[in-house]
RNA sequence: GACCCCAUCGUCUAGUCGGCCUAGGACACAGGGUUUUCAUCCCUGCAACAGGGGUUCGAAUCCCCUUGGGGUCGCCA
């Protein structure tokens, strides 16, 4: 593990014109687990110098998003729109030493203030992508103090960058260009300057920049949808980063323990989907019940209605789903049979495995079997399909197929005898009772059509 | 266009100072097994070092060029 002199500090320095998008989202995890790695703290500050799109709901949204994943921060929220005094007081010290000047231009009710770039090469050793030169005397001189007495952002987060003593700065590959600008401003105002690691960024599938073209990008409809914030972390880590051996499946701590700076990748990385959701079941999957249960509820409820907590065979139902949820909001289309008589009957189920014409005599000899069953479980429900394939002498298929349909009105799902004991004696029959109606109606209009 | 960054399977990546790479893993995909279905699980398969020059006994690994992709060029952050 490399080691540092300074303890180490790093901050996430979001600007509130929008949700936490995915990538940011991963510019921050790196920030944490380095702290963490590091036994440094993280810092958080609010770049809010742009008055006419930072929003109070976006700090809100961006702070709920983060504490979802579990990001954590040990100082801050630090808000820019706080500390303009401060900011004016270091380029008061630029004016002064004859480093910066007032624009000769008028837009505003302030003077805008511009610090001159020294006509001058500069290197940056960055941790990622090791030595980078620019020549400074290609750029303009930059605008530090706007018009509307705010700081700009490259001024603004040097000074506070300085001041919270900041050892590392870990952000997106987008502001490699911003470096050479910055680096001659901590010169000027005596300040030390910081490391630097800039990550690659997260691209879509197009290969352009991920953004909301490519569908949702917040860390917030993730979260809707249903993915475990642990999942996301596991996965975002694994974007431009890796341990270098095998492993992919990670906890918080394993990540901790693994992470540097060092092994980040330098090449732009894909958004994969697939992937994502692949590892969310895993997460699902390996949750304790009762993990699971909390983090499902919310979701069946909404889908379902408050009642289903009611139901006795809650938890029942809900172990059965556990293993085939890849996102949690799926509960709702998995699970609607068992909460309500109102499901829909998938027209390509229903022709394939009841519109057949031996159907309704096996539903009705399985009905006469199950109600005389005395208790209705799983297994007995079980003998007694068996026994019926016994005695007409069919295949398990030919009992279990229509009968799922019957009671689920789809053709995948939960194991039959299972679903059976969740609904229960009285539901089964009389769902199997409908779908031998269903099929009756069924053909005896396409008899007149001479199929 | 200028400046900068990047370049291994479709995707995420391993490949630490060049040899152990006939390039490994994961997702996805295809086939098979288990299963009443789907999913899980197990097995198998498919599939990559962008191209061209060097350097070297030897290059995916180093250098150069080309090509391709990305980023930045705001009194936005």
């Amino acid at each position: 593990m490399t080691q540092h002199n300074d303890p180490v500090r790093v901050r996430f320095a979001p600007s509130p014109t929008g949700y936490l998008h995915i990538g940011g989202a991963r510019t921050a995890l790196f920030n944490w687990l380095f702290a963490h790695a590091n036994n440094g703290k993280m810092i958080l500050r609010i770049e809010d110098t742009d008055r006419e799109r930072s929003t109070l709901e976006d700090v809100d949204r961006i702070i709920e998003s983060l504490k979802w994943l579990g990001l954590n921060w040990d100082e801050g929220p630090f808000f820019q729109s706080e500390r303009k005094e401060l900011y004016r007081e270091y380029a008061q010290k630029l004016i002064d030493q004859g480093l910066a000047y007032y624009s000769d231009e008028q837009r505003g009710e302030h003077q805008a203030i511009i610090f001159s770039i020294p006509n001058e090469k500069v290197v940056i050793d960055d941790i990622i992508h090791g030595p980078m030169e620019f020549d400074n005397s290609l750029i303009k001189d930059l605008v530090i103090f706007k018009s509307d007495g705010f700081p700009t952002y490259n001024f603004a987060c040097v000074v506070d960058d300085a001041l919270m003593g900041i050892t590392h700065i870990i952000r997106g590959d987008d502001h490699i260009s911003n470096t050479p600008k910055q680096i001659p401003l901590y010169k000027a105002l005596g300040f030390p300057v910081p490391k630097f690691a800039h990550v690659p960024l997260i691209l879509g599938k197009d290969k352009s920049r991920l953004s909301k073209r490519h569908g949702a990008t917040s860390v917030q409809s993730y979260q809707e949808e249903g993915f475990l914030p642990d999942a996301l972390v596991n996965f975002l880590a694994l974007l431009g980063w890796s341990p270098g051996d095998n492993r992919e499946l990670m906890n918080r701590k394993e990540l901790i323990s693994l992470f540097s700076l060092e092994r980040i990748s330098s090449k732009n990385s894909v958004f994969d989907d697939e992937k994502l959701r692949w590892m969310n079941s895993v997460y699902i999957r390996e949750s304790s019940y009762n993990d699971y249960k909390s983090l499902v509820m919310p979701f069946l409820k909404s889908a379902v209605g408050d009642d289903c907590e009611k139901h006795p065979e809650l938890d029942y139902i809900l172990s059965l789903l556990q293993e085939r949820l890849k996102v949690l909001n799926e509960i709702s289309e998995q699970s609607s049979f068992f909460f309500t008589d109102d499901f829909e009957y998938d027209e390509k189920s229903v022709a394939k495995r009841l519109l057949k014409p031996e159907v309704p005599e096996i539903l009705s000899n399985l009905i006469h079997k199950l109600a005389v069953l005395e208790e209705f479980t799983d297994k007995t429900t079980e003998n007694a399909a068996r026994e019926l394939v016994e005695e007409m002498g069919i295949s398990g298929g030919a009992v279990i197929h229509p009968v799922r349909v019957a009671l689920t009105g789809v053709m995948t799902g939960p194991g039959l005898f299972e679903i059976m004991q969740a609904l229960g004696k009285e539901k089964c029959l009389i769902r199997i009772q409908n779908a031998i109606d269903l099929i009756n109606s069924r053909s005896s209009s396409s008899v007149d059509m001479g199929k």
